[in-house]
DNA sequence: CGCTAATGTGACAGCTTCGTGACAATCGTG
DNA sequence: CACGATTGTCACGAAGCTGTCACATTAGCG
């Protein structure tokens, strides 16, 4: 087994020095960022295994990160550990809203650290890796997080791409416009279902003429993504 | 699509009254209480789809209620959205620990609460799987909401796909134009039923010469769906 | 072979659902 | 903080679907 990643994103350097040291003595490898934004970058640029997030920072805090990671298809299977000097209850639990998978209370041993971050990568999910998908001439790549057809980058907007990944991953059948809020939005969002309808008119523009029949409409029950008929 | 029941618990009429005409508008069905202990036997005898409770209440309070529900293993699937007047983190955080599966602060728009209480719903409600079924050439498809002949996509319209579904369910049994009006177009609708053998013609046209031998007409009663013969 | 009741069929007005452009609010970014 | 990109919502028209009718056709019966 190749060892693991772990970004530690926190403005102190003393922390991230102290953190890095233990993991580093437990195999780990290890990222550091001091800020929100350089961490965003190096999630995507170097894919860790693991974020381990400090709660309280200047500018964007943490738990924005935490949010914008998870609702980010590309990166929303990405585990999370929070660091919160304090601890509030009120904390715990916008973290865990947040999507963090676990969350940990300053000071703290690196001994407990190593445990529980051992613990949440085992639960974590072995998928990893999405793979790219290709139909038809059309190209999901989640890596790049990109969209060609036939080669030619098409210019797709975040929401449009996660509803082409989730279609391209779930062909041939028909969804509602429930379930696609459920399974593109995320479940608890408010929002109108004829939203569904808007975006899926971008989808289909985005694509062009050669693969706008991919998306099919399903009179009275919502959409699907086939390459029949 | 039944409409679905909603039970507003409230001891202020005034604002039962709005909420109930928001949701009317919304093709909501309304209960009201105006207290826990009512509140409860509506539940038991009415079974409303969801609760919408208020947090403050004389006597038993609104959370209390939310407990008792959730104990009840009878009830406990039932989503409840709690409406609160503070906006203090911590009524959120005991009523979600209740058992709420939602919570909104007074004061909200009308526009929200319904928007929020879709998605509670949205959540709530379980997918039904349902099979293929394959008969003589003939297929229906529930997951891609399809129909086909030997491999050719047939055009079936709404109604005719919930009948030939209906019909390929139901095989070899005759059903009355009352019958087919009940299970297919669902119980409380008042419709013609001649209107019944409109959409069998719609429907034999659809399947083609191949297939339309396979809805027969019984004379005197109504139809039947059957390979033999 | 006529007669009658039951069913088949085409047309159509009204209704529902869907596609689409516009727009204001929000977000992300420099 | 300002700019462009993105997002959710709406209004309106287009397209498709529904229920009903009027009339044609058929089955059954004496």
């Amino acid at each position: 087994m190749t060892a693991k990643t772990v970004l530690i994103v926190d403005d102190e350097a003393s922390i991230r020095e102290m953190i890095a040291v233990a993991l580093e003595m437990a195999d780990y490898r290890v990222l550091e960022a001091d800020n929100a934004q350089t961490a965003h970058a190096m999630v995507v640029d170097d894919q860790p295994d693991l974020v381990l997030l400090d709660w309280m920072m200047p500018g964007t805090s943490g738990i924005e990160l935490a949010r914008r990671l998870k609702r980010d298809t590309a990166t929303a299977e990405l585990p999370i550990i929070l660091l919160t000097a304090k601890s509030e209850e009120d904390n715990k639990i916008q973290g865990l809203e947040a999507g963090a998978d676990d969350y940990i209370t300053k000071p703290f041993s690196p001994r407990e650290l190593v445990a529980r971050l051992k613990a949440v990568l085992r639960r974590a999910t072995p998928t990893g890796v999405e793979d790219t998908v290709e139909i038809d001439g059309l190209r999901l790549d989640p890596v790049s997080h990109r969209v060609s057809a036939n080669g030619e980058a098409l210019d797709v907007g975040p929401t449009e791409y996660r509803l082409l990944q989730f279609f391209m991953t779930h062909q041939e059948r028909a969804y509602t416009r429930s379930q696609l809020l459920d399974q593109v939005w995320g479940g608890n969002v408010y929002v109108e279902e004829r939203t569904v309808d808007v975006h899926i008119r971008r989808l289909r523009r985005a694509l062009g003429d050669d693969h706008q029949h991919l998306i099919q409409t399903v009179r009275g029950t919502g959409y699907r993504f086939s390459t029949k008929e």
